[in-house]
DNA sequence: GTCTATAGTTCGATAGAC
DNA sequence: GTCTATCGAACTATAGAC
């Protein structure tokens, strides 16, 4: 490796490094909680080199941000895509393409997306306006092509109940991207330990009923 | 009036000014996105009070947190109560008990609640430790009340089932609380004014449906 | 390209006058 | 009980050395 591509390397790395280091401090408390101290701590690098590389603390959020978007968006578009080439999917199958790439972010480790899961919780969530832009920006173009999928998925599920559908589905991913313990907490007795699969199971189980539920009319 | 009635009544209001002014600035951004100056000022109360008042920005916001969910924990107990005067009730009525107290927050003006609402979507989603303890402290009592009247109305409902749906029902009543245009953006076209009833409604016959397809084993 | 040093604000909290 | 004035710390951001 020449001494310009090792150069190349170092600087990409330490980039990457800030960005892992953000993802992490801002999932904790979110925009306004985390400092460029606390980030550039932990990315073990200089506070000046985040201004220099990003530009401003809001830039390197709303890249943070973007940063996992279109890998989890495109992985709801390849199973899609998947399903249509076996015939017209089951509104199951549609969910599952849905929530499995975000859901799967807070529970398998092997993805390493847990940080981000919990930023996605604080930005979907978030009622000001930055939080409502980036969420547009990034997840109304998916959200479009999830609700047409749902609408003829289910015969006579107007638009507007498919939107309802849909958010009603993102509320409760939401939910289960980012474990806060509070349903063992609210058993009674011990909690079994369910798998993602198990999760994802019940979830679309549950959202699809509630789904057909609102197809059909009173 | 006394004088000393007066000077008691002009220092109650100028907390209860403090309280709903924090309540404003905390939901705007949370915690740590909100200032005790900025709260002091919309006050219009001296910054140095709220420390006389309340001790800390953190007992503040706990305070502020608290103030509201008493009342609305009174109101679905009291709903509850008088179903159970009329027999055996509905699912949909005891999710209609839990949710509509909420849900009306962000939807009746005449409650005054709007700004508690989006305070309570940060704090219910928050992943961080204080959200867990606050949410914990002030709703986990009427979550467990919740949770036995869903099992109880659904035969073959376990608890561990009868929780998560619990979960799921408050996941989409916090996507309500706070309305963020999100679904009016994603309508093809012109929105049509949905009055409170109709999204109870809706959103009812929706859980309902979800939590009776949990009942069913498979 | 990366660092040190620091400017310029703004924060939560408090001391002390009245 | 309520105010003014301010402290010390922490913040984002940048200027300038190397």
């Amino acid at each position: 490796m020449s001494q310009v591509a090792q150069a190349q390397a170092v600087r990409r790395d330490a980039q990457e490094a800030i960005l892992d280091a953000a993802e992490m401090v801002f999932a904790e408390n979110g925009f306004h909680g985390a400092t460029t101290r606390a980030i550039a701590e932990r990315a073990e690098a200089n506070p000046a080199l985040i201004h220099y590389y990003f530009g401003s603390k809001e830039a390197l959020f709303e890249t943070v941000f973007a940063r996992r978007s279109e890998a989890i968006n495109a992985e709801r578009r390849e199973k899609l895509k998947a399903l249509h080439a076996e015939g017209p999917p089951s509104l199951e199958s549609i969910l599952d393409a849905l929530l499995r790439p975000t859901v799967a972010l807070g529970h398998d480790p092997a993805r390493g997306g847990a940080h981000y899961a919990r930023l996605l919780v604080h930005v979907a969530s978030g009622t000001d306006e930055r939080s409502r832009r980036m969420t547009g920006e990034r997840y109304d173009a998916i959200a479009r092509l999830f609700i047409d999928e749902i609408a003829a998925a289910v015969p006579g599920l107007d638009r507007q109940a498919a939107v309802h559908c849909y958010l009603n589905a993102i509320a409760i991913a939401i939910s289960l991207m980012a474990p806060t313990g509070r349903a063992q907490k609210l058993m009674k007795g011990p909690a079994e330990a369910e798998s993602l699969n198990d999760i994802l199971d019940r979830t679309v189980r549950f959202i699809a009923a509630g789904i057909r539920a609102m197809a059909a009319p009173g």
